[in-house]
DNA sequence: GGCGCCGAATATGTATACATTGCCGTGTAT
DNA sequence: ATACACGGCAATGTATACATATTCGGCGCC
């Protein structure tokens, strides 16, 4: 097997075939067998079903009927409608955080956060640092889903964050480092600011319909890409999407 | 092991152990040995261990530490974001299907179930027909988790109604059959015809607002039930509570 | 007396042999 | 020619032996 990290053969095939299907080396709708890929790994088929059983759990795997298991695979509404969900319970966060009142040192760290953004992008007409943004903003949505203290939502949020697509920063390396990207970034970073601080005033209606104003950029960049570029192999997850 | 349905040793092991868990025969909280069950169940670790793993993709186990899994336990607190969860997954599934228009089929269904609810309800002052309207009222919360035609929102509703206690009807028959418990059945018929309406009139907010009140009955019908009586251990799933 | 280490007990992790099931192809009979 | 049945293959289902890890108690040292 190729050495990845892990302590367990399991830990290690989880991890094996979570990249294989995130990079696309396994297409939607393919069915494993437990067989070859244990010869694949060069472990035995037990800690193959474990991990597969792990990824059916995060949801990138799908049992078929009759046994097995099959990578799963979404047709192109399917990430919209993920990416919609995404917004939907980073709403619901926001909303409960707001009406409850978020505690004030989470408050402090996610506006902590906001802060840091901001130095990412440069003097005016100089390309911000992507990489950064897409880290802290991560990082942001991270402490958003925490800001409730739900142990409920923040599961959901995880789970429907966990598909590489819906991710909040799956669109931000995928675009060109162009100007047009640039400016995304600065709305985006402006809802940053404009949620915390409904978040703070307990303006739980406006906090939601901002969280879900802002998912929706991931859906524009998204059908930016597709109206550029044919191909979408180059953003993350979307090697799963077949129609 | 008990006779149970299902054609192979892991189905039954499912079986058997989802209703020990939801009946309330294993608290919340306990960690499940896999030679123990195995033993008692008379099967080999493996059927045992690949139950456990099904278990926890329902969400009903989580895995432990360490390796192993336990029963997943829930605070009061958990069980109403539970319930706040599902009135805003459902809210989105009717605003959607608002916005997107639903296929008439489904609307002629959802409607049909709505008017066979009446019938559940009897001439003026005599009961009403508890289990029937239990039946139904699961029957109308499916056809509207899938009018709005996205798999991904069916999913993640359909996950967050596996809760037993999150589920439509878990508080319909742990009611005590009383004039009150018929008042509500009353009103929550009232909120299903003002839901499908919403939607045939393509009215996307309205919707979701009456989706999330309609949730709501559920998060009374438990602080009545917890106000009443001290134990709670004849509602659905509510021995998972641990505090 | 408390802290930490060590080892045994007990748990899960892994490999593998065997059982069972479901599918597919081929054959024959109608 | 079609339909049914038989058989073999390939997949998952299961049991079990063995390996490894984790935990907890006791014992010793500080």
């Amino acid at each position: 097997m190729p050495e990845t990290k892990g302590s367990t053969h399991t830990k290690r095939a989880t991890y094996e075939l979570r990249h294989r299907i995130i990079e696309g080396k396994i297409a939607g709708g393919t069915r494993l067998f437990e067989v070859a890929l244990a010869e694949e790994l060069a472990i035995s088929r037990t800690p193959v079903r474990e991990a597969m059983s792990r990824l059916a759990e995060e949801g990138l795997l799908e049992r078929a009927s009759g046994g097995g298991f099959m990578v799963r695979s979404f047709t192109y509404q399917d990430v919209i409608d993920a990416i919609e969900l995404r917004g939907v319970l980073e709403g619901t966060a926001a909303r409960l955080a707001a009406e409850q009142g978020a505690d004030p040192d989470d408050l402090r760290h996610i506006n902590m956060i906001v802060d840091e953004i901001d130095h990412c992008f440069g003097a005016i007409d100089t390309p911000a640092d992507f990489d950064r943004y897409s880290e802290l903003n991560a990082a942001f949505h991270d402490a958003l889903a925490r800001l409730c203290g739900s142990a409920i939502i923040l599961r959901e949020l995880e789970r429907v964050k966990s598909l590489p697509f819906a991710s909040p920063s799956a669109f931000v390396l995928g675009r060109s480092q162009n100007a047009a990207a640039h400016r995304g970034l600065v709305i985006a970073q402006m809802q940053h600011r404009a949620l915390v601080e409904a978040i703070r005033q307990r303006e739980g209606s406006r906090a939601e319909a901002v969280a879900r104003e802002h998912a929706r950029i991931a859906r524009e960049n998204l059908e930016t890409s597709q109206r550029e570029e044919k191909t979408v192999s180059n953003l993350p997850g979307m090697s799963l999407v077949i129609d």
